[in-house]
DNA sequence: CTTGGTGCAAAGGGTTTGCAACTTA
DNA sequence: TAAGTTGCAAACCCTTTGCACCAAG
């Protein structure tokens, strides 16, 4: 995992304890993780409000996305370079990749989602691939 | 959409008034329905829990499937016949697609999930393909 | 009679909101 | 000082569980 210096201020967040520890949370691991494993792994004990504050700031300044863990589920993941390239906004369109022995969900960054051709009419804005299986570690047992 | 008579008892459950109200709307619409979807939209009143229980014993007896919604929300759709086709239990490869205009969750049965090449040593189980934009019948206005 | 379905109440989990105290630019 | 951040409490979902009652095979 890359650990180039990531700074709060370059995305207008005020660096405060809890966002660098959070940060430096995201930073250290290279699969997504929720609110929950991020409120656990805290060295410190920030509130679990602020820690829902904390990734909703991080969202909406574009340093992390969310990732869909299972149906339904939520974690979240650094944003790297490659989604702040390009013209548009943000770009995710990569492939996410739940394990479901490990429970760990990696970005598969290098996975792009293929382009689909849709039904007459229908136009794409933003795309999501969960991908269920076993990763490459657990499989290597 | 098709009426096809579908059977509660070919799936194993009995056709009591709720579950057969539950089908109906199912059946009546062309898109999925999260779970407050139906319990508002049913003409009579069963309890919440009730209607939770009827969608889990759909899901179990194969008669349903979930749909992501957006991230972290689920609907629920009809299986059709492609799912119960082919040697293995349930076939999902479909695409879903959320409209951001309309808010409805469709299952694209056509557009099928493309196989995607996975790094060395990561298996796949399952894949969900979730597409938002702008649906056909928003696009004509 | 025995199994399974329903309703009600309650519990549980995850997330958001309001407000007062605090920090910092 | 003014704006942004935090903690605490409480409110809100959404979903599940326990239990007693009812219905159907």
């Amino acid at each position: 995992m890359e650990h180039k210096a990531l700074s709060l201020s370059d995305f207008d967040l005020r660096p405060t304890p809890c966002r660098m520890e959070v940060l430096g949370l995201l930073q250290s691991h290279d699969y997504a993780l929720s609110q929950g494993d991020i409120e656990h792994q805290l060295s410190s004990q920030f509130d679990r409000v602020t820690v829902y504050r904390t990734l909703k700031s991080f969202l909406s300044q574009g340093l992390i996305h969310k990732v869909l863990d299972d149906i339904g589920g939520i974690k979240y993941a650094l944003c790297k370079e490659l989604c702040h390239q390009g013209g548009h906004a943000h770009q995710h369109d990569h492939v996410h990749f739940k394990c479901d022995q490990c429970g760990q969900t990696t970005c598969l960054e290098l996975v792009h989602i293929p382009s689909i051709s849709l039904p007459e009419n229908f136009t794409k804005k933003e795309s999501n691939l969960l991908i269920q299986g076993v990763c490459n570690l657990c499989n290597q047992v």
